[in-house]
DNA sequence: GCGCTAATTAGATTATAATCTAATTAGATA
DNA sequence: TATCTAATTAGATTATAATCTAATTAGCGC
């Protein structure tokens, strides 16, 4: 849910040890026993909130030899740092929960029983509402690499190279070094 | 502290029924009863949310009769969400405390030892440094009325006038609609 | 002043999470 | 393989805070 996640993010800033480890990512990568020192807490604490500051995806790392780096991912920061701005006013409309009478019987007609994609519609509507249906699962704002899209699209159809495609043409998502993320809801087709 | 301000927004931000209270006021201001009703919870528990959400300025309210209805700040939202991604690199280098030897010594010149201005420089360098002596106490990203400032300044010298004219002339500050507030440390003179 | 309505405060309960020590894992080097 | 270093996990402790009920306060209108 696009709450949960917006919730998460701030949650995860929230917190002086944390913000001051963002602090000092800003200037460059560090290793955890570094920043353990120049904050004057134990390992274990660092890695505690190393975690988190993964699982929000605004902290990478990177290992050379036995230490391992971690970068602080700026772009990505900022960005979630907006999205606060952006939410609501009708209610945090869920885009992913497809209720619309319309959509339904395309999807009908086009998922098996096993929830397979039988075929992409050739029909530019009916194809979009169909893409739209197979990114169910993905997140805004989460980074994904080629080998996870793949298996993603793969619960649909074993074809994943060319709805892999439609996603980007259609502008649901976008790809950039072998990384992959949606675009924002805006940006989505009609 | 700087610090602990942005830690502090992201703490009251980083909780699922605030979010929904910003998202709630973003259509428009709302009295307690109502929101308490849309979300499904308790008046008392509202009040506790929106004390927090009062507490870092991004809410406000205004009595109409009986009931007290709360304003969003958006303006503030937006300005506040984004001080985390200028924070740091060089460990949050702390403007307000002057250690630095030239400035000290401008200081206890001018200072005396009840703490009170004995009078404003005329050389301009000067005159900056005691003026954001006084500036201490202030906090980035809060409001002031007129009188409050003049009771800060009053700390310092009697003409609360004249400083406050020089704080806004030299952009220490700027007042809208008799509303003061510092700048950001960008904006401050060299 | 009296009663009405809306909001807040007090206090208890429960859940969440920051930090530590001790134990364990993961990789690199010899 | 044995050993070293850095990072993580497990588990305990402690602090913080979300929510509720019950009691109280604040302001309006009669």
């Amino acid at each position: 849910m696009q709450l949960d996640r917006i919730v998460n993010f701030h949650k995860t800033i929230g917190d002086k040890t944390r913000i001051r480890i963002i602090s000092l990512l800003k200037e460059g990568p560090l290793h955890g026993q570094a920043i353990a020192g120049k904050l004057g807490l134990k390992p274990p604490t660092i890695s505690h909130h190393l975690t988190k500051l993964k699982q929000i995806d605004i902290v990478y790392q990177r290992r050379d030899k036995n230490t391992i780096y971690f970068y602080l991912n700026k772009d990505k920061l900022e960005r979630m740092a907006l999205e606060i701005t952006r939410i609501g006013g009708n209610e945090m409309s869920e885009k992913f929960e497809i209720t619309d009478g319309e959509k339904v019987k395309v999807i009908r007609n086009f998922i098996d029983g096993n929830g397979k994609l039988k075929s992409l519609p050739a029909q530019r509507k009916k194809k979009l509402i169909l893409l739209e249906y197979m990114l169910r699962g993905l997140e805004h704002g989460k980074t994904y690499n080629e080998k996870e899209i793949n298996e993603h699209i793969q619960q649909y159809h074993q074809d994943f190279a060319t709805i892999r495609r439609e996603f980007v043409m259609a502008h649901f998502m976008y790809r950039q070094d072998g990384i992959y993320e949606l675009n924002p809801v805006e940006m989505w087709p009609v």
